[in-house]
DNA sequence: GGTTGACCTGGAGCACACTCCAGGTGGAAG
DNA sequence: CTTCCACCTGGAGTGTGCTCCAGGTCAACC
């Protein structure tokens, strides 16, 4: 297997079907092959990609910086080095936020003891 | 010092004037007293209480689940039962976001070791 | 040959969480 | 006395990221 429709390629990649229209609509997704009536078919090429959007996506970067990489991707090996940086300073983020969440969930959970031992 | 202007609140609250009128208006802070002026005289409480919803807004909480928790905590203590129950529910969705972060990161983090390699 | 179901398009609509604006007030500093 | 600044109100507007809809196509199955 190497071909996907879009059905199969909304479960794989976890985005919807009409994300997946609206991803290629604004230049996440280009090249999507289409068969002799008109519809989509996914590679797996095209799924690799989806996992690294949607890894992008889960860890909250903005679908601006999305498309700024996937020009990126298009440009060839010249453009490595600012897609490094950009990973890097997206990586960066990622590890403030991850902070983050856990200091507030610390909180979070003496409220949760505090509320325990009133019960 | 014990009772705060609303340009005070806002700079220790981490929240906007603009959405400390908004979470008023919305039912999330209730009873904010006024002075003689009309203008919004915030106290220890009502930063301690920003605190928490600072913790809820920071690790996701939906506005409306958290003025789900404001009322229960406006309810006295029989609703301690309800809001420990809402908050475990809601440190597990911390936690699991944690997680898939921490996961996705990992992907973001090996697409920067590969592209290290080629440059 | 009809019906079904997955898909197509362009474009409108929606949920969320603010954010901004116009027009006004009240106390304080110069 | 005027100027300024922080604040007030109600309500409109914004940005983000989808999500839904109407109307249509096509291949497959009964």
């Amino acid at each position: 297997m190497s071909l996907y429709s879009p059905g199969e390629t909304a479960q794989k990649s976890g985005f919807s079907i009409d994300t997946l229209r609206y991803y290629e609509k604004i230049g996440l997704l280009s090249d999507i092959a289409r068969n002799s009536s008109g519809r989509r078919v996914f590679s797996d090429d095209d799924l690799a990609w989806l996992g690294m959007l949607r890894c992008l996506r889960d860890t909250g970067m903005p679908i601006a910086e999305m498309l700024r990489y996937s020009e990126l991707a298009r440009g060839g090996d010249e453009t490595i080095v600012e897609r490094l940086a950009l990973l890097r300073a997206h990586d960066q983020r990622v590890e403030a936020q991850i902070g983050l969440l856990r200091s507030q969930q610390a909180h979070i959970q003496w409220k949760i003891g505090y509320y325990g031992d009133q019960v």
